[in-house]
DNA sequence: AACCAATCTGGACGATGCTTAGATAACGCA
DNA sequence: TGCGTTATCTAAGCATCGTCCAGATTGGTT
């Protein structure tokens, strides 16, 4: 046994909950996502396949605890992007590219992320009250300087998230590779792509 | 087409291809993407766990085919949409409507086919010559009256197809229902969230 | 010191994807 | 018509998976 990342362990791990977490997203970033199995986690943890079952009730709410910490991440991510500038309509553009990036970045994360959530048939509910989808919603409003609607607001919130969500599942397709290349690099190509999402003509319109 | 769960069949099958995709699809509609096993096609099919092996390298090239499947059907629906009006606004608006709901009716279907090109990290080739994706950028250069620039099409296409996919991909997350009621059933919602994807702005101002 | 509850192990069960060896039958050619 | 070649199918088996169980170990309470 000691298959452990360290010297051998004492029979009672300590934090494996912790442990196991960071076992998983290892295997995620090198070996991706088919790689995970939860025997592979344990292996990773030094720990018996049967050790994770007194932590997680099933592999489902490991990864569960993963993809939360995956949209915190998110979260921070997209909070970043959204202090780099002043100019609110070159904001809104620096969310979209931000939130893209962090797929690209984490493509195995992201896909577990989206993963659970399609199985439950929901996003995290987190999102709505102080999470990365909340942070869409009150750049889009400050475009709208305030003047927009609940339902107006709900609405580009959605319609900007769902293309995010396009875009972040097909960055990497090979069938863009030109288009990024022609356009001098795969950022230049994120910020033309969404110079087409025109989730603030409503809202313009209302300010003009 | 007598998959002969019941008679006795003969020990050559005829066309066992045919009857492995078809008992795919059937059990991806009834039991869902997680109980699609190549053996359940197998059992599905009246034959045993071995012998898919002789038409498909492996699972995912059975998976492959069906997902071949989905994508022409795709494609079908697509076109029936675009038939549906002559105002190519409208069409458009259709159009991205008619993907979604593809994508409502046939949700395992619709899980494949993405899955199977996030493995590949690429569409189907087909698409770009005359598939779905074509479609919806010829629709597109007719919003714009011929006078869009190659660049501007494939980026505007890329934008509407990423905002299509997801929202495909989350129409049926249970944050959305309250604001579907709000708005009087699920296509007005479809509607009214195309309604803030401008990916006409560009196209209608170097046409005014 | 003694007990309890939490934690971990070893072993097992059924199911999966896939391989191999051998059985069967359809087809082309004499 | 007969025969061999080849495609197709079965049976059995391997490694791995998710999950459960009985029993061993331990830290925390009293």
């Amino acid at each position: 046994m000691s298959t452990a990342t360290a010297e051998s362990r004492p029979y009672h791990h300590g934090d494996l909950s912790r442990a196991l977490v960071d076992a998983a997203r290892k295997i995620l970033e090198t070996d991706g996502p088919a790689a995970l199995s939860l025997r592979a986690v344990a292996r990773e943890a030094g720990v018996s396949p049967a050790a994770p079952y007194h932590h997680f009730k099933d592999k489902a709410e490991l990864l569960e605890a993963v993809a939360h910490e995956g949209w915190h991440e998110l979260d921070v991510a997209l909070s970043t992007a959204r202090a780099s500038t002043e100019d609110p309509r070159a904001r809104m553009t620096n969310l979209g590219v931000a939130y893209v990036c962090f797929a690209r970045d984490n493509p195995a994360l992201y896909r577990v992320m989206y993963d659970r959530s399609r199985d439950k048939d929901a996003l995290p509910d987190q999102l709505k009250d102080d999470g990365a989808y909340c942070q869409v919603r009150d750049t889009i409003n400050e475009n709208g300087g305030g003047h927009v609607s609940d339902i107006d607001l709900e609405l580009a919130t959605i319609a900007a998230w769902c293309a995010g969500h396009g875009l972040a599942e097909m960055i990497g397709f090979k069938q863009f590779a030109p288009l990024k290349e022609l356009l001098g690099g795969e950022e230049a190509f994120l910020r033309a792509v969404f110079e087409h999402l025109g989730m603030f003509a409503k809202f313009t319109a209302i300010q003009d």
